[in-house]
DNA sequence: CCAGACATCATTGTTGACAATAGTATCGGC
DNA sequence: GCCGATACTATTGTCAACAATGATGTCTGG
């Protein structure tokens, strides 16, 4: 049995990869004596993985009832998207004004390769290209606090994105729109890139708010729903 | 002895103030032990605190080392204002789209009692006016996830706040960027409120920059220090 | 007098037992 | 047969003792 804090981390890590692949759904409830067998650690290392857990929102706390696996409603996943649009829009004009060379380079590349991806149907590779984009994007913006906030924000609705990037014909929206991102960022034009970045999360929230009469998914994730 | 969730809640609050009035500095040790016994409650509850304070980003965790109160560089304190920057521009924008008859007049009621604390020195009661300010906004706004984070974000640079707000002259320059968001909101002009937003958290950040080599403060901020 | 090893101490981390709580089943009265 | 009270069970919350860790101080050989 692992012990400490490393075994916080498995159990932490595990919930997490549980939620996104479906396993473990909105309101479920997480009973601490399962999660103690399950990942073979202490009661400790359960009680306090569920307090990082909740305090990055992926779960709730009741008092003396344990905690469940948060239900994000869309109109909150809207909420949490509009945040997210202005915290990308700040990271991806910085980008435009810093980016340099090299990284142009780079971001073209992934431009490419995503175009590819999309002609020809390969989902994951691009969804991969994705998250590339948005790592790259990230570190060029050196912006790691709005980096931060993203990354929580984005796990509390990681299922929703990953719903939505099964949508057949979601790729043919946002590649365009990821396009822009990276024209606006390489043309050093910061005004351009904050739209760019706003507007493409804009688009995903119409699109999750379109989809809110027709759910689906289901499947096995991967790493896909970067979206 | 208080005990249970009610004894974390009181080392959380406890911390939190003692962090905002400077008895506890950045760098500073923080002992179970001590702690345990100035506020009368169990270690347990001490280190549950402990936790909920390292999510919020006050104090650091060091592995068997226990927890520091974090030092927030200038660089860092810009970085997480430019974030509150866009956030607020958010807000402020939705403030203006939703904004009806009875908060225009409460917004503008608040503007003209700035504008008299500010003419007559009060600097007490203009920050009052400004944490008024900004929970009518944000109530107005309706995003509680981008005040949710706007509230972390902020305290975890409260002493730089506090700081910045004795400054000799800070009112006469804050003024009018306060009256600029409001007059936006109340002309339910979201661009321009969006726009008056950031502009106001883009002064703070020059202050502050400015502020690097000539510190001051160290004394009770009762509930200045909100800018 | 200095370096390194060792012992000591303060402090944090972990654990297992115990207490408190909410939910569930059982029983008795009507 | 139904309703309320009561006992029971499952589960979470708390605590105090114990273990592990890192820092500090001391001693010894050179």
């Amino acid at each position: 049995m692992r012990r400490g804090a490393e075994a916080k981390e498995v159990v932490v890590d595990g919930v997490r990869a549980a939620i996104l692949n479906g396993e473990m759904s909105p309101g479920q409830r997480l009973v601490e004596a399962e999660l103690t067998e399950a990942f073979g650690v202490t009661r400790g290392s359960v009680r306090s993985a569920f307090a990082d857990l909740a305090a990055e929102g992926l779960v709730e706390r009741i008092p003396n009832r344990g905690v469940r696996v948060r239900r994000v409603s869309v109109a909150e996943a809207v909420a949490i998207l509009e945040c997210r649009g202005v915290l990308e829009g700040l990271i991806a004009a910085r980008a435009a004004m810093r980016v340099d060379a090299d990284q142009t380079a780079q971001l073209e590349e992934i431009g490419d390769a995503m175009r590819v991806a999309v002609a020809s149907g390969d989902v994951l590779t691009y969804s991969r290209l994705n998250s590339r984009l948005h790592a790259a994007v990230s570190e060029i913006g050196a912006q790691p606090v709005a980096a931060d906030l993203i990354s929580r924000l984005r796990s509390q609705i990681v299922r929703h994105q990953f719903q939505l990037s099964l949508r057949p014909g979601r790729p043919q929206v946002s590649l365009p729109e990821h396009l822009a991102i990276i024209d606006a960022v390489v043309a050093r034009d910061a005004d351009a890139a904050d739209r760019a970045a706003r507007r493409h999360v804009e688009s995903v929230i119409a699109a999750l708010q379109q989809d809110e009469t027709a759910p689906a998914a289901g499947g096995n994730p991967v790493e896909v729903g970067v979206d």
